[in-house]
DNA sequence: TAACGACTTTAAGGCTGAAT
DNA sequence: ATTCAGCCTTAAAGTCGTTA
């Protein structure tokens, strides 16, 4: 979707992009071919193609950076299918208590979309082998996280590369009309989760490690399992959900329209 | 070049979910 | 029940292009 999209261009929104697609250019290189576009004067078309010649480059290098800066983070979904490659979901646990007050992560979870990977304080989470992992990928997948996860890790592990683009579900699915935390919009989607560990919440997730930092050696795995779980969920939220903000914009009809 | 209309941007306040 | 950060909504202010 992101080569279709001009909305992160100053001074367009969410009507002219539409008004655009409208006439028939549907994509970064239909703007560029045409010599004219109604409603832009010669100067600020100039000034548009110069920034999407910029971006059809960085976007061929498949280089992020640019996109995480210049973006808004409500329009990162765009990005999900081209990058969905280099995609990374990613979930923490927490001690429960504030950063300031000897709040520390727990456990981290990590998806790509094949393979979980997690870290455990005290056994293999460090700052380095997390620094090692994220900076394989291109675009982070949370729920909640520009708000909790991000900041956290971000706080306690300063050289993180974690400006990524970011495609947080919370916000993203709203939009689309779905509302409450993770497991109230898996339930809605018919996602299941295995009988030990469904029920269980963020604060069990707390609990669960007080326990086994007391020797119950079978918290570590239900926490792990919990941790796993909502990770692993992440993705096909995505897919869902991605979907859904796509239908939304109207692209797709116009696309249809321009094919027959 | 002044006024208008359509749209975007900005700023403030409210809302939500995740945490204790 | 309370706290926190960030997103969304709303309304006001600003911008661009058109028209006379």
């Amino acid at each position: 979707m992101i080569e279709h999209s001009f909305i992160f261009l100053d001074g367009i929104g969410e009507k002219t992009e539409r008004d655009l697609w409208k006439q028939g250019i549907l994509s970064w290189n239909d703007f560029l071919s045409v010599s004219t576009i109604s409603n832009f004067g010669y100067q600020r078309k100039r000034i548009y193609e110069e920034s999407l010649q910029y971006f059809s480059h960085e976007l061929q290098r498949m280089n992020e950076k640019p996109f995480a800066e210049f973006i808004k983070p409500k329009d990162h979904w765009r990005l999900f299918k081209r990058f969905r490659k280099y995609a990374i979901c990613l979930d923490i646990e927490t001690n429960g208590l504030p950063l300031d007050a000897g709040g520390e992560t727990t456990v981290v979870g990590l998806y790509d979309g094949n393979n979980v990977k997690q870290f455990v304080k005290g056994r293999n989470l460090s700052e380095d082998a997390l620094f090692e992992e994220l900076s394989q990928h291109k675009l982070l997948i949370t729920f909640f996280g520009s708000s909790f996860d991000i900041p956290f890790l971000k706080r306690q592990f300063r050289s993180l590369p974690l400006d990524l683009p970011h495609f947080d579900l919370c916000f993203s699915a709203r939009r689309v009309g779905m509302t409450g935390g993770l497991k109230k919009i898996e339930t809605d989607l018919g996602l299941v989760r295995e009988k030990n560990i469904s029920g269980l919440s963020g604060y069990d997730a707390v609990l669960l490690w007080k326990e086994w930092c007391h020797g119950n050696q079978t918290s570590l795995n239900t926490l792990l399992e919990y941790n796993r779980a909502d990770t692993v969920n992440l993705m096909d939220i995505a897919n869902i959900v991605y979907e859904m903000l796509l239908e939304n914009t109207g692209f797709q009809q116009y696309r249809e329209n321009s094919l027959s």
